[in-house]
DNA sequence: CTCAAGAGTTAGCATCGGCTAACATTTGAG
DNA sequence: CTCAAATGTTAGCCGATGCTAACTCTTGAG
């Protein structure tokens, strides 16, 4: 029944090269077996045999307690992914009315099943969009991705920067938050002030709403530069 | 990781409700052990055994040797993984350019994946369609399907007959030969003769051509007759 | 009516993905 | 620098799904 829609991965593979590649796709750390544990509601035990079977698969390089690292095929494979899940994001959103907030999910299901070909339909559909819904690039049909070199993360910003917004989607309640106060990806935002002590930053929108961020919802918006 | 998208069901349960369903759909004879391993392309001992778990979890009745039955939390299930693989036929064709022999395969993987608020959108956005592109009709979200009470097959069809087409959606090759010939689903013909010892059938379609049919091919058409 | 072919079942095995419990290694707080 | 906490691995178990081989039951040709 249903034959395999496109690479020979079972999903969890799919599922896992493409959580190994996101943890660095901002700028961030490689993952460890307790983050992936986490991220999949499942133990240490199960990561680590998992990580065991990539590794077997060509899909993944790691030694006992070292860093847990994509091999080029690993990493085109999470590409493809990250491919399939953007594009089904924006087919969902612009085609079947979802929110932005609404897409993650769904998306996450569906890349696992829809055919290289549909993708391909899709991006023809969207006429080859840039950018999701959430201000990702989409990577091409042979895996390359055009990520702005000096994206950076809210919490880092330094007041005046000038920037457009990118927010991660798989937070559906903060986007809702970010939706609320006219945070919209893609979108330009002013730095106004920010307090290192406090961890806070100010912002103000393109609908010139002043916004104070904390937290974690600083480094869930990345800053990239406008040209102008 | 993904959550369930819809039942509880795994997507090999889904696939067997639907197969032995589909099996009466137009008429036809209770499934058989083979005949399931041939569809899915397993081994008898296999079959035997998924269908004895089924049979544990209350979705099909079966003695050894005996009929295969759906009990009717089977029944509802596979006719909502029949609304769903017809909506996400119809869906592909109209809003993704799928030709309609294109479809099947595409729509066995996404009924599986696809959330019901998908499903719904769907049919909100097609504007809850009747048919599907093969002339099928799609059960409601209840389960509720509207069948002609008495369609029949192109086989026994009698010269002189006044239809219109349904064709069954899972042979591509076949699907490509009739549209070739100008024979749509949901199309009008007109039967014109009928060879019962060579099993032949000769239609005029709605667009003039004579059609000569034999064998399957005969049997893959049921005609549903016309109100007028 | 018989019996071999065909249909269905059972036994025994493998893999995947998951678990708990116990063990090993690394690291950072003091 | 030490050692406990955090992190990662291994062993041993389970259930779901699949296989082959061998068995049993049913049925139809002769």
């Amino acid at each position: 029944m249903s034959k395999p829609a496109k690479s020979d991965l079972s999903s969890t593979a799919e599922d896992y090269v493409k959580a190994i590649w996101s943890a660095r796709e901002w700028g961030g750390e490689p993952t460890s077996i307790t983050a992936l544990a986490e991220r999949f509601g499942t133990t240490r035990a199960t990561v680590s045999e998992t990580i065991k079977r990539l590794t077997a698969r060509g899909l993944v390089t790691h030694e006992p307690y070292k860093e847990i690292a994509l091999t080029p095929t690993g990493e085109l494979e999470a590409l493809l992914m990250v491919r399939r899940h953007r594009l089904l994001e924006t087919f969902l959103v612009t085609t079947l009315g979802y929110g932005w907030d609404e897409v993650h999910d769904e998306a996450e299901s569906l890349e696992h099943a829809a055919s290289t070909r549909m993708i391909d339909r899709i991006d023809d559909v969207l006429g080859h969009p840039d950018h999701d819904p959430h201000g990702d690039p989409i990577p091409s049909r042979d895996g390359v991705i055009r990520h702005p070199a000096s994206a950076v993360s809210l919490a880092e910003a330094a007041p005046g920067d000038y920037c457009i917004v990118r927010i991660s989607d798989s937070d559906s309640d903060r986007l809702v938050y970010f939706d609320e106060q006219g945070l919209l990806p893609r979108s330009p935002i002013n730095v106004q002030s920010q307090d290192d002590r406090a961890g806070t930053t100010t912002v103000v929108t393109a609908h010139g709403n002043l916004v104070a961020l904390a937290g974690d919802a600083t480094r869930a918006i990345m800053l990239v530069p406008t040209p102008h």
